[in-house]
DNA sequence: TCGAAAAGATGACAATTATCATATAATATT
DNA sequence: AATATTATATGATAATTGTCATCTTTTCGA
């Protein structure tokens, strides 16, 4: 009996996407024969703050949020991870319990790579540790980003952003509606602000003619005004 | 003429608190013939945001905030770098112009290593990409728990914090006062706040009896109601 | 050491955002 | 299909934070 072609790393286009492309055909053997497929439905679990990470999780399909639970109980949004993308490698890495959630916002399957075999690799192809290094040093600048965009833009100006980035990242269908339909609540996490907040804040633009809605869903329809008041205006 | 002792990398105590210690001696005499030591004045700049950087800047005496502008002109403090860390490693890995800017906040001594013994030894010694790798993850992970508390957190929750990290980091004096100070303006672009807000609640914890002040500054006297505050008490 | 400039402090006020209450719509469950 | 549950929506209000103006104190350079 032969196996799917696809379901073998060294096959998988998601690689191309990744820092697993600096690996060797053996190395990349040896992984897929560790990594264990598995269909994540939307609203479930990937891991949970504060897990032990016994290996990384590569995206495969679907999208990811990676929140943190905050002390009064509000979950942050930190990160979105979609096709390619990599999660637990940080905690892995320094060999810490994860400081992140990982729940699906949408069906996803994920491939999950015991990290033994991401170690092993580290501490022996420098190429590939380089690789991850650049995508860490990536998420980085990414996250300095954010921390700035948190203390300096009002919360209007953040949920204009996240619109733009989404119809940037994930694109929209053909009538005109983000591909990524987050809740409202999930947006509020992502800008770091209370539902209700977020709520009103996307009636207010759906008035003034930048977004349209349709249940949950959301579509931009005047890019110009959302950057114009992203910049201040 | 013989070099002085502290002069050499391999001799340099500081290398025991970074990604430098898992080099071998050959690679470290590289880097020491290299390297660039330099005094830097209090309020002047190391590096700028949008720099090319040749190399990263190791912090061998006195403290850096490494900072980003943001469009409304303000500053937004996103970590302070004191001995023994290394400044500039993202953006030389990722070969990108650097994110942040790098200003003395107390007299410093760096060190200047060109960035071809770091990226040759990245590509030759996996021990040294790991240790690097790690101290990248930590970031990282600093960086997720800022843009939580960012979004989660008071201004004067913020605050306390950082009296506390900077109490806890950098000591204080036999008077009791943190050993790092910092103007009010630079305490307000740590927590990304009004200048003016950051005065206003400094003025209140002083009245709490909290902290004490004398001019710039400032001393930590009941941990416990600042834990409090921050805990939401 | 004097005077200019910068930093710190505080009041008054406006803008932003959170919270609580409640209503309606959408979704899921039996 | 009926009902329970959850998500969305909106008003009223309070709390937080920012802005502008002004004053005092400190710092620094000539």
């Amino acid at each position: 009996m032969e196996e799917a072609e696809q379901s073998r790393c060294e096959n998988c286009i998601i690689r191309q996407f990744n820092s697993l492309r600096a690996m060797s055909k053996q190395e990349l053997k040896k992984v897929s024969d560790s990594k264990i497929t598995r269909k994540v439905k939307k609203g479930e679990a990937i891991f949970e703050e504060g897990d032990k990470l016994d290996g990384v999780f590569c995206v495969r399909e679907g999208i990811s949020k990676l929140s943190k639970l905050s002390a009064n109980g509000k979950d942050q949004i930190v990160k979105l991870a979609s096709k390619g993308e990599v999660m637990g490698q940080r905690s892995v890495i320094a060999e810490e319990y994860t400081n992140l959630s990982a729940v699906a916002v949408s069906d996803m399957e994920v491939c999950f790579i015991p990290k033994d075999s991401i170690i092993h690799t580290l501490s022996r192809n420098p190429d590939f540790a380089i690789e991850v290094l650049r995508h860490m040093a990536h998420d980085l600048k990414e996250a300095d980003d954010v921390i700035v965009n948190m203390s300096q833009k009002t919360v209007k100006q953040r949920i204009a952003e996240a619109f733009l980035y989404l119809k940037k990242n994930y694109g929209e269908d053909r009538d005109g509606f983000l591909n990524l339909t987050l809740s409202r609540e999930d947006i509020a996490n992502v800008v770091g602000t209370a539902t209700e907040s977020a709520i009103r804040i996307i009636s207010e633009f759906k008035k003034r003619g930048m977004i349209k809605t349709s249940g949950k869903k959301i579509g931009v329809l005047n890019e110009k005004l959302l950057q114009d008041l992203i910049e201040g205006f």
